[in-house]
DNA sequence: CACAATTAAATTGTACACAATTTAATTGTG
DNA sequence: CACAATTAAATTGTGTACAATTTAATTGTG
């Protein structure tokens, strides 16, 4: 009676359940918290990948492409058409380098610049949106931190 | 001198700087995490979003097509090509259910059973690749479960 | 029963993300 | 100096992701 159990259930492993997957709550928890960020950037007509590039603008100011790619993990693929669309809008300016043309200057148009003041607001909005402790969000932060320099090494 | 130093230097609020963000580390983990994965799915000849679809088939077996966006939280503008992709490939079948013509039944090919035999090795292998102690990867996990509670709420 | 409302997928359109390749400029080496 | 190697972006192609709309089937209500 024991044998036939064993051989009438095949039993699912246990590690290819969804419930125990650890990838899938990250993949999920990105593409959510992207939504959440979705209607704010939307005032400003920037999706979540553009704001990023936004960010380390009004951080560090007018830098290369692939400096702009090395912050934010993101290749020329990626980075050329979404800093055409920024540029488009007029928030951005492309120059090609006088010494190497080969680089791509990216720097912000007084427009872009003058986005940051209404970006301000956005991460105290996406904290009160996001009912979620402070302390909860830090332990978040610090643990993929140390995750992320383990996958790098 | 204080007061033209208060006019001279406009200070980037802390707030804005990418290292404060916290959705940046988790967008970035889940790229890596993926990126992780697909050499792996390569073999497989899968991407991650056909490996959940797959996941959730072995684990559940023939359900609707909203059935597995509910799970994977992806809708039919997503699931659709997706599914057709992994129809070509002679995984699954998508039939219009007889009682209800509305709705498409997915279900596995015997090669899309078969494939849970190759597949069964993935977790160990991403790991061990991934050099990270289990109990800090069961702390993210759970945190994250806490926080997707939270903002379905 | 008729028909508006609802539902499930599919479709359309925009925007990443990334592998692989190409183009053009620069650097290193014989 | 010539030319192979390298580098930085751009390009090409595939595959998500999601908003908005459409299509077709079903359900609910007068």
């Amino acid at each position: 009676m024991c044998v036939t159990f064993v051989f009438y259930f095949k039993v699912m492993s246990e590690n290819l359940k969804l419930s125990n997957q650890v990838c899938f709550p990250v993949y999920t928890l990105a593409k959510e918290v992207i939504n959440l960020y979705r209607p704010m950037l939307k005032d400003l007509d920037l999706t979540y990948p553009q704001y990023l590039v936004m960010l380390v603008l009004w951080e560090s100011g007018e830098q290369h492409v692939s400096e702009i790619g090395c912050k934010l993990h993101l290749d020329s693929g990626t980075l050329t058409p979404l800093l055409k669309r920024l540029e488009q809008k007029k928030l951005i300016e492309r120059n090609r380098n006088k010494n190497d043309e080969r680089i791509v200057q990216i720097s912000l148009t007084p427009s872009g610049k003058k986005m940051y003041e209404k970006a301000e607001c956005i991460p105290d909005q996406m904290a009160s949106s996001f009912n979620i402790p402070i302390n909860q969000l830090q332990e978040l932060k610090e643990i993929i931190e140390q995750i992320l320099i383990q996958i790098n090494k």
